[in-house]
DNA sequence: AAGCCGTGGCT
DNA sequence: TAGCCAAGGCT
């Protein structure tokens, strides 16, 4: 390397404060109970863009259902579904389960221990390619995440904007020169939960940390202005009615989402594109695209939904159909207490509010 | 390469 | 409150 940020730096030191503090520091978590590369390859595609704290009870209730491999290679899609219902992200789940069925196809069943193999599954990028081989099979890849850029952005004062792609490529350079040949495995682990812990994104508690000593930031005062993030846009706001939709049996309408794009494969009470369509021609609009005739009762309430990249402003009607039979596949009549078998996004879970109202 | 893709918690 | 943030990947 012809830079010099790693010049002087005690790396042998820094491994061994950095993972002392780990081995008397780390929180006793489901995936760390054994190196079960499926359990480890689960847990990393749940704490995607998730916090621990919310990722927990939901990997206990997919390992009981799916305790291996072969459990989720067989499972329903649907299922798979309803179990990550209220995780986000939806497209984890079912680039998990493909790429788990390929497992059992191909691999006999073994979670692959090999960059190649595993950068070819779907929903396997680099930074969880590298938390499997190291976590489940103790080799020295690094496994560059939001933590891992922004502890080494303070220790080494790097100033690169980390919003960017290929910032993240910088970090994995700098980690395979620093990371513990003996242990790779502590040492991703220990630097990210040092990020959650200690090295936080805001107030970081650099008088508690194990590895202020060789901090950068730390001795230039300069630890809260690191790592450099540039700013996301903001989202655009789209205005939704939705119907709850009743016969009179007492049945609803839900819809299920496209395969493609925005909550996908999930289920919904039916929206009415505002901006397009206009509230005057909502239960044309409805006629026209679902051969359903409805009459609109009275408002429910609203609701706001903040997504990552836009925003849903939702209105909430009571509807009468007096039909009972749909024709369209992706349309189903469903009573109250069969609702919850389906996998919903949480706006319209929360629309059922209104109906255990009644 | 930048936009798409969820949700909940914290400030 | 509105914005920021979290063990990212896909297109």
């Amino acid at each position: 390397m012809t830079d010099k940020t790693l010049q002087n730096f005690n790396t042998l030191g820094f491994q061994q404060d950095l993972l002392h503090w780990y081995h008397l520091n780390k929180r006793d978590l489901p995936w760390r109970q054994d190196q079960d590369p499926y359990k480890i390859w689960v847990s990393e595609i749940m704490l995607q863009q998730t916090k621990v704290d919310t990722v927990i009870p939901y990997f206990l209730r997919f390992i009981d259902k799916f305790p291996t491999v072969y459990e989720l290679a067989a499972a329903d899609p649907q299922d798979v579904l309803k179990a990550w219902e209220g995780l986000g992200y939806y497209s984890r789940a079912r680039n998990l389960q493909n790429a788990v069925r390929e497992v059992v196809a191909d691999y006999g069943g073994e979670v692959p221990d090999n960059t190649r193999e595993l950068a070819s599954l779907k929903g396997v990028g680099p930074y969880t390619k590298g938390a499997i081989l190291s976590i489940a099979y103790n080799k020295p890849e690094p496994a560059v995440d939001g933590n891992v850029m922004r502890v080494f952005s303070r220790i080494l004062k790097i100033e690169e904007d980390i919003a960017q792609q290929r910032t993240k490529k910088i970090f994995d350079v700098y980690v395979r020169e620093l990371i513990s040949e003996e242990d790779p495995a502590s040492f991703n682990q220990a630097v990210m939960e040092l990020g959650a812990l200690v090295c936080t994104p805001k107030s970081p508690g650099c008088l508690l940390c194990p590895v202020q000593e060789y901090c950068q930031a730390f001795a230039e005062g300069i630890e809260e202005t690191l790592p450099i993030k540039t700013k996301a846009k903001k989202q655009k706001t789209h205005a939704y009615a939705v119907l709850l939709i009743k016969n009179d049996l007492g049945e609803y309408v839900i819809e299920k989402r496209s395969d493609k794009g925005l909550l996908a494969n999930l289920w919904q009470f039916p929206m009415v594109p505002i901006d397009e369509v206009g509230w005057d021609h909502v239960g044309n609009w409805i006629y026209n695209e679902y051969g359903l005739d409805i009459k609109i009762k009275e408002k429910k309430g609203k609701l706001k939904h903040v997504f990552t990249h836009l925003i849903w402003q939702l209105d909430i009607f009571e509807a009468k159909t007096p039909q009972q039979e749909l024709g369209d596949g992706r349309l189903l009549f469903v009573g109250k207490d069969n609702l919850k078998k389906y996998p919903f996004p949480v706006s319209h879970q929360k629309m059922m509010q209104y109906i255990e109202e009644e």
